[in-house]
DNA sequence: AATCATTTCCAAAGCGCTTTGAATTGCGAT
DNA sequence: ATCGCAATTCAAAGCGCTTTGGAAATGATT
């Protein structure tokens, strides 16, 4: 059943069942009424595609995730991002069109999902200190909003972003505060944009209390749990290890969490721990009260709010761009307790 | 620039042009030429959503992941299996649609896929033991493909999935032959095929040596760490304890293992670990040698076998049902030992 | 040089919807 | 009755591509 066939058999030209249909006010209630009706019980949906040629839109917003062995974008992260901007999208009747390239191809994606009409908008995931990809996009005219941010990029851009700087130097001044000396750093690769953040809050808690950093303490890399095993046991089987070590995720907190373990010591107690943790669903930090203290910020959250920014955009709702800085809380649990005296 | 302003520029018609770009072969090699020359001058992309009105394709297939309460679709497990549908989709020229729908609502969401022509196909996630999906999806025609299957599904359709009960019964064997008595399950929702089928492989090792089903050793839930955890804790603090546990998933062995460390015991010696182990790209099971003796057998990989039947489906590659049953590799860990002697 | 089969190209008809600009209808006011 | 204005409805023109059915050009064959 398409719109030709429906209007013939109302009587009525297609452009008042269209209208009919879209919710227009010039066609009559009893009209709009009997439309719906048939256009009910004949079981009638526009076609998308139609639907998208003449409108010229799509109702779909694209994520462009590149698929590269040096640094994975598909994780845990990421998925619980998208349940969240999916939700957002589902409310207003957009759905997500997920590309998978090869990170090489990556500005070839973006170009061709401009100049193709394939979305009306994308999320930018995961941007570099000097993402390039940001000039890109405004050139293409592609609306987009970026979930983080990019230090080094002097375009005007919306994002959204949580305030790492602030995280991690709260977390550190929390550990510092405990009477910590030795507190380490288990980031991830910093060239991503929230990694570097990060590493300056931890950098700047040192700094105001003097403490000079030791770069036997600070590790950078994919945040794996075998990565936070391994980084773990180094420096606890080195000549002075850490008290404390923050991770900038609960995945490699685990490995850190087994490490000390498997050596018989105690965390909250011979070795503190703080995670960021990205609120995700089905890796919950503990059921009730937290296992590991984390800074914690939904990244579903996150992607329920870029969506509607990005589609608040697309839909001219806002003009300029939009930025929102977002605090995490500092949540505390188990593995968090005063530095061992010596 | 669009399809008239570039053969007005070339002096072609419009059908030459496509024909030239699309490979058809009434078109000369010099034509051709010089027309993919200047599509490339000009920077020329045919516009999706014309080409789809035209052809009645849309190159994209869908993924619809319920949200609930209940039960979360969106977890580590879907991510890794996107991102290896994803790299097929985007070998043949396709992407994916995914829809975050109600999952009061979802059968309402395959219906507006398959009647407004969204998507060329779907992949059904998570079948149910049985799961009315599947005859819904044969009578609105949309071509699909299940990761997993349905048991007591009896219209026929294509599957890729994991042997869940031989490698669920090759698992609990390996502990029954280290001399395990009390060995416990942590599954997955048993209203979910998967699980089924996993505790009958369980059942049935018991069941072969004459152990009986012990109530107080079988649990199943959602799949997270605190389940892993909390029935863990339940189990050891009981009079008799297992001393070996398996779990579906690696997640919920992450709480298997804290419980049993926080109680001072040994994981592999005191208490022996089997999990299902998806090959999670960024929660490995150990770098180099695994963690846990697990039942491994790659999500990804199975992600991009099933978008490959997928598509084979959908360009009339193949006919009739495809099915494609996977055996889990056992691989031994440092979770796995004989069992104590007391 | 005429014939016929190929090769190569084209005009035009869709695909199913939205939207413009115009036509028709209804109805109170003249 | 008639006019004017608003409320309804419609015919037709796109949106940018593919594809059908033919026409024109080319080349091989007699």
């Amino acid at each position: 059943m398409n719109l030709r066939e429906l209007s013939d058999l109302l009587g009525l030209s297609q452009t008042t069942v269209s209208r009919a249909l879209n919710g227009y006010p010039e066609v009559k209630e009893a009209t709009r009424k009997r439309v719906t009706e048939a256009a009910n019980a004949h079981n009638y949906h526009p076609n998308t595609r139609a639907k998208s040629l003449a409108t010229g839109r799509t109702m779909s917003i694209g994520h462009v995730i590149p698929l590269s062995s040096q640094h994975e974008m598909v994780n845990c992260v990421f998925s619980d991002f998208i349940a969240g901007a999916g939700e957002s999208y589902a409310r207003h009747g957009y759905d997500m069109r997920v590309s998978v390239v090869d990170d090489l191809k990556e500005a070839d994606a973006y170009k061709t999902l401009a100049t193709t009409g394939k979305v009306d908008g994308v999320i930018v995931h995961g941007p570099l200190v000097n993402d390039e990809r940001i000039p890109l996009l405004v050139q293409l005219g592609l609306p987009f909003v970026v979930h983080g941010r990019s230090s080094d990029c002097t375009t005007p851009y919306s994002w959204l972003d949580v305030n790492n700087i602030s995280a991690f130097k709260r977390a550190t001044d929390f550990l510092l505060d405990l009477g910590h000396k030795r507190v380490a750093l288990i980031n991830g690769l910093e060239t991503m944009d929230f990694a570097m953040r990060r590493r300056e809050g931890y950098a700047n808690a040192l700094a105001d209390r003097d403490i000079p950093l030791d770069a036997a303490l600070t590790y950078s890399s994919e945040m794996t749990e075998p990565f936070g095993y391994a980084k773990t046991c180094e420096m606890l089987d080195a000549a002075e290890p850490p008290t404390a070590i923050i991770t900038s995720s609960l995945i490699p907190a685990l490995g850190v969490r087994r490490a000390v373990e498997e050596r018989g010591l105690t965390i909250g107690k011979d070795v503190s721990i703080i995670c960021f943790d990205d609120a995700l669903s089905y890796l919950p930090n503990g059921a009730g009260s937290p296992i590991f203290t984390a800074a914690r910020s939904s990244v579903r959250d996150a992607g329920r709010r870029c969506g509607e920014m990005l589609m608040d955009q697309i839909e001219g709702r806002t003009s300029g761009p939009v930025h929102e800085l977002w605090e995490a809380e500092l949540v505390v649990g188990q593995s968090t307790g005063p530095a061992p005296n010596r």
